[in-house]
This record gives structure tokens, sequence and C-alpha cells, in this order.
DNA sequence: GACCGATATGCTCAGGCTGAGCATTACGAA
DNA sequence: TTCGTAATGCTCAGCCTGAGCATATCGGTC
């Protein structure tokens, strides 16, 4: 099997703005790679069209003194924008990753960010563009109470659970789709972002997981030993969900909202993406474009008034339809006074 | 300056055990860099000899699936340890991490990694062996109340505060210290373990950032133009508190302690590091030891056995020196059932 | 064989927070 | 003036948490 044996460092980043009340993220038009079948029969992008990548950036060592300082500087050249929170993701270094890996190319380890900014007109020299994230992870949206396509990714499930021939292993498959989709609405776990879109990769339901079967059959011939977690055949009616990112790009966007609807809880990293001056309703609604469920209008205000997150500026915002809403700022203060301030500290949770 | 541009990926480990009441790190002795001046006056290690270092095994590409493969393979070779539960930490790329890159060396990126183990005898190649982790950050052993070394560091970042000349540095200081060493002992936040130590080093109340700046200065030549992060003057009379580790390693381990003191609460990870059957008594000891609070005894018990984490065995044990306590298991089935089940889901506070 | 020290285990109660709904206020437009 | 639409205010039951008091059951001692 051709391997180089050589690595290379990458940095992606998951730029997050929200506009309206679409939580957006910046995805650039990556060519299409030979091996990388365009199997993306999904809604958004037309059959055969390259799908949407993550913007990825070398890291030069020589030219910058630490990791976050590199992404900083080629996505502020890409974009023009200027980040303001970020933060470290995970480390993607799994194998074929990035599939031209088949044809000897070297193992690209890539470091993953989260970046949260105010949405912002884009320069720069890239032909970067906003995306809605629930594009490509249409499952994770229920502000208008279940998705529709949750049916269909339990269909799904429930087959890969019974292609398995041993019981035990079943039984394994069951736990999991439990735990990450679990039946009743009402326990739906909004952080387990990632964990669902493993279990669905692994079941073959997205289409990277049929594009990198393709590829690594293509390479090995069909004769080859597939890796574990590419066992499951895929059913040929299937269409897979949700819009394909090239690469694992899904995988480290799913990561990026995993942790930022945990860090919403705790630290109010939601300021972030709000102007100086908001009103709550529109706090609310970014929370819940993020967290991706309703929450209930009187409660959250309570929570975050009591909580002295934010407080009120005087002014008013009229553009409302009805009563003026007043408008609000964060309160610095608070976090010197509270150990874990952050919107939703209970009250991610569906409203009934 | 001396840069040969070329990057090498390793991983580092922080494997954890609990041993009756000492949560422990696996270490080994790492020959001590010529230029990392032996500033360790701290109570562990004789002034001279080298530093604990977290076990380091190189990335193979070749060899290994996946980074954490590859870190369960040398981690399995050198200690005869079979990791259990393993989740990846951070990624430490930061310039001069390893200061042998101050004379050419190669830009030494790790991806860092937390492993839980119950003890066993250690066997394999190396010389390692475990140590309390609270000899390299006693600041963060409250169990028996407000550990004595808070008022040196207090002393200590009050000192850093009033070296800032501008007047919106200071108050930036003074809010970071408030933030992270809060004041009244009521909200010590067990979580922050990596923001006081980063404190601490930019402070320069740590070793490490003696060494650091001697070995800076010591290439660069003392005319040479510190970098931000090691502004601060030492006072020379100043007796850095906890032992000193290799390289940034102090700053991994806090890493992971800040990781797993947060992962305590939503996720039954505690079991890993615990046998099959176990005591409540012995569950809240594990608990304690790792978040470094006391918690309430009665309602311990009846957070983890109302929220159904463990189940009664019916066998008991005797050596208590009191009444029989009764053994319990973790209950599986939890993990399908409650989205976020862990220890001290509100417990992990200070009990008065 | 009763007593004591030590620990496990059981129970209660006040206070705070959460989920949910009802009520009132204040704008623009008809 | 009325109506539609939001913003804002208020209440209340239920649950969870912090804290303490009470009881059970061992080993060892007198």
């Amino acid at each position: 099997m051709p391997e180089s044996g050589s690595t290379i460092i990458g940095l992606n980043a998951v730029i997050v703005a929200v506009r309206d009340l679409s939580p957006r993220v910046l995805v650039v038009r990556r060519a299409s790679h030979a091996l990388a079948t365009p199997a993306q029969r999904g809604e958004p992008a037309a059959a055969g069209e390259s799908p949407d990548a993550l913007p990825f950036g070398p890291f030069g060592p020589e030219r910058h003194r630490t990791l976050e300082l590199g992404l900083r500087d080629w996505v502020g050249r890409l974009t023009g924008l200027n980040l303001g929170y970020v933060e470290q993701l995970y480390t993607f270094g799994d194998r074929f990753r990035d599939p031209r890996e088949l044809e000897g190319g070297p193992r690209v380890v890539s470091v993953g960010y989260i970046a949260l900014v105010r949405e912002a007109p884009l320069s720069g020299s890239g032909e970067a563009y906003w995306r809605d994230w629930y594009d490509f992870l249409p499952w994770e949206d229920w502000r208008n109470g279940r998705p529709p396509v949750i049916d269909t990714l339990r269909d799904g499930l429930q087959q890969w659970i019974e292609r398995a021939n041993d019981p035990d292993t079943r039984q394994a498959r069951r736990d999991r789709v439990a735990m990450t989709f679990s039946q009743e609405d009402a326990t739906w776990d909004v952080e387990r972002v990632l964990e669902r879109h493993e279990l669905l990769y692994e079941a073959g339901l997205v289409a990277e997981a049929q594009r990198d079967r393709r590829a690594w059959t293509a390479q090995t011939g069909s004769g080859g030993v597939l890796p574990p977690w590419m066992e499951a055949p895929l059913d040929e009616s299937w269409r897979p969900p949700g819009g394909a990112m090239a690469l694992d790009h899904r995988r480290i966007l799913a990561t990026a909202m995993s942790r930022l609807r945990g860090k919403l809880k705790y630290r109010p990293v939601i300021f972030e993406l709000l102007p100086r001056e908001f009103t709550l309703l529109r706090l609310q609604q970014v929370a819940e474009a993020l967290s991706g469920v309703p929450l209930h209008k009187q409660n959250f205000r309570r929570l975050v008034t009591q909580a002295r997150l934010v407080e009120p500026t005087g002014r008013f915002d009229s553009q409302t339809g009805g009563r003026p809403a007043e408008l609000f700022q964060f309160r610095r203060e608070v976090l010197r006074e509270r150990p874990a301030p952050g919107v939703g500290i209970p009250a991610l949770r569906l409203v009934h």
C-alpha cells in the first residue's frame, strides 16, 4: 500500500456567527478530490458540485509563536475578519481523513478551532461564504419541534441495529442509539452533536461514509478488508440527510457545535456573537439558534436578569412590532462574582 | 536566531489513578536539559535533580491508524498498563515549549491525552512511577480547608498586580486574580485549575516561569526583548510553590485536572478509577480526591443513589471500623436513561 | 453481656431554583 | 379608540440542595 510516512500539521477553523435566526458557519468551496466521489445526493449542493469545506491553513512554525496566532493570521488574510473569541477544539489525525493519503499523500493532522464573530462583510482573498450550520446537521434543529428528518434517521439506525448478526452487538448498537437519539423527545441532549454524527457515520447513514467507503474499496479493491468503522453495508435506497462536507469537516463542525452548546451554559461566550447592546429577545434568539431548542421566554429573562448577566441601558428598541424592548448590555463584572456565568444555566431544555 | 523550521508531532499522556486518598499521576524522570536550569527550589525534588515529566511518545503515522491508538501502543509498552478510558485533552504547540528549540531544535507539537486507570503494578520498559498530583499543584487541594500555600500565592499575586505601572493593566490583573483565586473561599471554582496555573506562570510565581525566563535570556542575551508573557521581573526572595515539571508539563497536568473535574459532574468517568464493587464512602473519597473539596456525606449518598447511578449488590464490607458498608456497583443502564449522569452533579461545592 | 467508639444509613426541613402559566403594559396600525 | 403584537411583571407548585438530627450495626472493652 502506498504510504509515505510523512506528517504535516494544519489548522481548521469553525467560524461562527448568528444572522437573524440562523447560526452560520464560514465555508469555502473545495475542489472535489478525484477519489472523493461527489455523493451528496442531499438537498443543498447539486450533484457533481464540490462540497463545502471549512477554511484550512497550514501551520508555519517559523512564523507563528502559537498555533492560535497562526490561525488568526491566515483567517485574517482569507476573510478580513478579526477574530475575537477563539478556542481550540480538537486535533484530528485519523488515517485517511484526507483521501489523498490513499495515493501516497502525507498524513494531515489538523488542529481544529472554533471562533465566534459578529457577522461582518467578508473581504480578503478567499471565496469564503456563510452557510447555516443546520444545512449540514439538520437533525440538530429542534426549535420548531422534532425535525422530520429524525424519523428517517431512526429508520436507518433501526436497520443498522438489525443488520448485526451477533445479539450482543445488536444490544450494544441499541444502547448507543438510545443514548444519543433518545427515544422520548423530552430527553434530547443538545450537547451530543458529535456523538450523534459519529454514530451516523459508523452506521453508514451520512454521505461521507459512502464516499470514504468507495474511496477505500476503489483503492484496495473490492476484495480488500474494510476497516471496522466502515463495516456496515449500505442500503442502496438510502438518501443521506444533510449537506456533505469535504474530508472529515462535518465531524469537525459537529465537534464545534457540541463544544459551543456546552460552553453556553457556564461561560458568557454568547455575547461574542451580539452587538454591544441588544434586547433580551435577541439574546434569547441567539441562544436558541445555537442550542437548537426553544426556550421559555419569561424564564429566560428571569434567568439572565437575576443572574445579573446583563444590565439595562435605559435605551429602547421600538422596531419590535409591539411594546418597545429595553436594550441591555453584558455586565462584565459578573466574571468576578459568579464562578460559572452563562445563559440557560439550567434552561437549555425543551419547552413543552 | 537559530530556527530550523521543522515540526514534529508527539503525544503526552496524563495517566491518572487514585490510591487511598491520593490522586496520582504517572511520571518519568527526565534528564534535565542544559538550558533548563534546575530551578526547583520547592519541596519535592532536591535541587539539581531532574524534574518529573509526563510520559511522552512520538507519533508514528505509518504505524498507527489514529493518534489515540498510537498513544495506547507506546503507553502499553512503557508501563504495561492497558488504558481504559482515554480522552484527548489539548494540543500544545507554543514556540519554545521545548527549550531545545532555542538551539535550533524542531518545534514539537504535542497532543495531550488524559487516561484513567485502576491502579496496578507497573511493568514494561520504563522507569515510570506514581506521584500525587497535588505535589505539583498543592493549591488545588482544599479537602482539609484552605491550603496554607494560598496565602503565599495571594501575596505574590498582589505584588504582581502592583508591579504594573499602568492603572488599566493593574485593574486587569486585579480582575484576573479575583476571577481565578476568588477572594472569598466559598466561591472557589474547582474547575479553573488551568486558568490558575497560567496566571501563576505569567505572574512569574512558578518555577517554570523562572526557568524559561533564564533560558530565554541566556540565549538572546540580557539585552534581548522578553516576550510579553515573561515580562514580570521576579522577586528574588520568592520560593516557587509546588514541584516543577519538565517543559510545559505542569500546564498539561493542569489541563487534565480541569477537564477531569468538569467531566465528573456530567459523565460517569469516576467509575473508571474504581473496582467493580465499592462502598459509597470509597466513591465519595475518590470524588473528593479528584475535585479537591470535601463533600457532605449524606447528601452525596442521596445524590448518587437517587440518580440511580449505582445499585446495591447485597454484599458488605466489614473492614470499616464501624457498621459494615454495603457494596455498590455502577449501573450502566443509567447511560440510556439520563442525559448527563455524573457524581456531584451539583455537589462539587465546599462543605461549610 | 452491657457499653463505647466509629461508621453507615435514614430522615426532615427550610430555602432556592425551575417549569409553567396568567396578567399587565406600551407601542404601531387600522 | 380599538386591535394586534410584543415586552414585561408576577405567582405558585414541585424539585433539588444544604444542613443537621437520629438511628442502626459493627468491633472491641470492661
